[in-house]
DNA sequence: TTTGACGGCTAACGACGTTAGCCCTAGGTT
DNA sequence: AACCTAGGGCTAACGTCGTTAGCCGTCAAA
């Protein structure tokens, strides 16, 4: 289950994210991810084919970590349509890199560990008693207020925890 | 007022659109653009200082685009969410790289005209009688919805219309 | 007539992802 | 003990990218 990749391949993954996580996409690169890992950019190829596949390791785990953060989510408040969308608000905005990776391009479903997609949003669906379309709508608000926000969209001084309280109300009765 | 640039400077960036609507951004290169023009890559430096400035007044193009789907459909359906939803979506999907470019990165709001970002979001403002939550809640919705399409992370059987309807449905009660 | 802006050009640089091909080391096989 | 093989490094290089430097032709205004 876990043991999809190899020891150093796991190394490689990690390097990479922190490397996304704090300098942002741009400065992914393979000479700096070989770098960190005091090896030469080549050599990472004897790991994974291209820089496409460690992207997809990352989105594996913010997929991962996602799907955790809106479990415990549902586990602390059952039911709750506001602790879910905090929580999802919350992970979004600390890995926002990560995030971005993860919704901003076509999910590599191919290359995803089966079921992981269905995890991820199996909290939402519970909460929105299986009513696809509520859920559809909630994520795509959720969705919508995190990557604005991300890409300082909203104005500055823009309360937006006031309109998290607004749309998830207006969704949720 | 449209005399920003000069007429050889609109003739790039009307190319540049062309190449990026049909081709995506990945096509959008120096050296494309400038093929397509009959020219050299470095001839662009005549006209643009770097390619972020060509990429900017693409912006400024789909932000003005945007701006005036939104008042058509005001004009059209004067006081309708509905009905502004209905253009977001149109305008979004006719023009999904473009609507891209326009999204997902800072906005270069020191580039842009005066009041272009206010004149975009002005039509929804209106419908929603000054109630900036709302606006932003409505915005939010509207823009993942459509983000998420463009990226194909809907499941390819959902119904969007469905979504689009009970999302609209809940934010415009 | 000369000047200068305008708008092309070639050559080249550094960074990127990627490929080809070499080499060393460790562990297991014969 | 000798060998083989897989794993995991390496250098050199290619093509593409954005970008810079520097040159040259054209044409209107001084």
């Amino acid at each position: 289950m876990a043991d999809r990749l190899s020891p150093r391949a796991r190394e490689i993954v990690a390097a990479a994210r922190t490397l996304l996580e704090e300098s942002g996409p741009a400065a992914l690169t393979l000479r700096a991810l070989a770098d960190r890992l005091g090896i030469k950019a080549p050599s990472l190829y004897k790991h994974f084919p291209d820089k496409e596949a460690v992207e997809t390791e990352l989105v594996v785990q913010a997929l991962t970590g996602a799907a955790e953060a809106m479990e415990a989510a549902e586990a602390r408040e059952p039911g709750s349509l506001t602790g879910l969308a905090r929580a999802y608000r919350a992970y979004a905005l600390a890995h926002p890199h990560l995030y971005c990776l993860m919704t901003e391009r076509p999910l590599p479903r191919a290359s995803l560990p089966a079921g992981l997609e269905d995890r991820a949003a199996a909290p939402l669906m519970r909460v929105c008693g299986g009513e696809q379309d509520l859920a559809r709508s909630f994520w795509a608000f959720a969705h919508g207020m995190v990557v604005l926000e991300i890409h300082g969209r909203f104005p500055a001084d823009a309360d937006l925890d006031a309109a998290w309280t607004r749309g998830v109300g207006a969704l949720g009765a």
